[in-house]
DNA sequence: CGGCTGCTTGAACTTGTTCAACAGCGGTGG
DNA sequence: CCACCGCTGTTGAACAAGTTCAAGCAGCCG
């Protein structure tokens, strides 16, 4: 399983070979890469490609009038901007690289195709814009009642979780290369304010952060204490719920 | 246009009266009432029927082990809780009445079989599920990054332009069910500090809430206090994009 | 070497919270 | 009809969490 995508696919339905083809040949034809800290899309440009992100980390943020800056969500390998998005009259958001990024675009009408072709691929897209909807609220869940140590903990321990799901995770590490100000832009907190509360979790052994690499020495005890419950993930989904149009085979 | 839903499609498509009168059947088969404060779906249960809220106000919400709520978004007449909602194997959130509602349940069936027989039905739906997703990331950006004034004028700005879409308001007036600790729910605070929020955009002559009636005097100035930019609701789309299937006629 | 970026620390300050009490209002039951 | 209850809104005062400003340090890259 050398795509990335279907990789992640692959939780959400028991995804045939040919799809797995089908989804390389919509990567392949356009694999770009953008140096840290460039803009992917901005705010205000058409509706573009769909974006599949194949390696390191980007970031979907808004900026207010005044200069705020909050990242909404982050895009980690496997990750793709809504899959329809090309409906869209133009962004509202703009994504931007956090690291080296290489990506790629998927034009539209290859993407229609395939999904008109092949409703177990469709459903597990669908599926994916479900999950990615369904962290987007848990982030506002975050901001709106977690305090600092907990939105921290939380975040922490969300990005463990998505990264395993990629197997981009080894043991009880993964790679964490975001600076302290983007860990606030993710939490709505200052960067110093971020420093203080990592001092803290490190303090109480909940985690290692060295070098940009995260070590959980205790999982659970983390989870405990960014109250993390897994369950919005949906990491085990019924492979295929009975359905009309469900293969036989 | 006696369809609420099909009143809020319409801006993303035009439908026939076919499509329209899919949309009815598809309703008209299981409407329910919920009273106020009461729970329509809960957290773990099996994923239900799609949910169209066809009159009154209600809210998704998460609970944290402690007992801390937070709203992560509205359903207001016309909201759907997501189109393909059936696909997961069970909710990660709750949906409660805040007011009486009235609501339609709709099958999975019907549904699918209208989406695959009425491609600009599907795609209106599709439109519906970005704005949707656009809205829960400024409402990430308010939590994030807004003070109390502007989230609460934001708020209102939000609540306002998603109302008129549907035909709700009353030249600068709407209906504001939400308590004072609904409001602490959505925004993230406690419902003393909206309560002297509330006040402080009283006294600036931005609003004018009373007996559950909100009147915006002056809109620009509630829009430059809450930092609004309604782009991201995407009020304006292009109605049918060139596509290989569009319409000849 | 010099300059940049990211991390760390301290101290004063601001925003929003907490706790507590009370007022108004509508509905209910004696 | 009136007393009472529960819910919503209002107010004050003490408090806590997180911000702001400012300075300094370490590491890295050209």
């Amino acid at each position: 399983m050398h795509n990335i995508l279907a990789l992640k696919l692959n939780r959400f339905a028991t995804l045939s070979q040919e799809d797995i083809d089908a989804i390389g040949n919509a990567c392949r034809h356009s694999i770009h890469t953008a140096r840290a800290r460039r803009d992917i899309i901005r705010e205000g440009d058409a509706a573009p490609h769909v974006i599949l992100i194949i390696d390191g980390w980007a970031a979907r943020y808004k900026t207010l009038p005044d200069g705020r800056r909050q990242i909404v969500s982050l895009l980690l390998p496997g990750d793709l901007c809504d899959h329809d998005i090309f409906l869209l009259d133009e962004m509202d958001h703009s994504i931007g690289a956090l690291t080296p990024v290489t990506y790629a675009e998927m034009p539209r009408e290859p993407l229609e195709t395939m999904c008109r072709d092949r409703p177990s691929l469709a459903r597990a897209l669908r599926l994916d814009s479900l999950v990615v909807a369904a962290i987007q609220r848990e982030w506002t869940v975050s901001l709106g009642q977690r305090t600092a140590r907990e939105r921290v903990a939380h975040l922490f321990c969300e990005i463990f979780a998505r990264l395993e799901m990629v197997v981009l995770t080894d043991k009880n590490r993964c790679e964490m290369p975001l600076t302290q100000i983007d860990l606030g832009e993710v939490t709505g907190m200052t960067a110093v304010h971020i420093n203080r509360t990592l001092q803290e979790l490190r303090r109480e052994g909940l985690i290692v952060l060295d070098n940009r690499i995260l070590t959980i020495p205790d999982r659970r005890a983390l989870m405990r204490a960014g109250m993390f419950n897994p369950s919005y993930l949906h990491r085990h989904i019924a492979q295929q719920k009975p359905s009309p149009t469900a293969a036989l085979g």
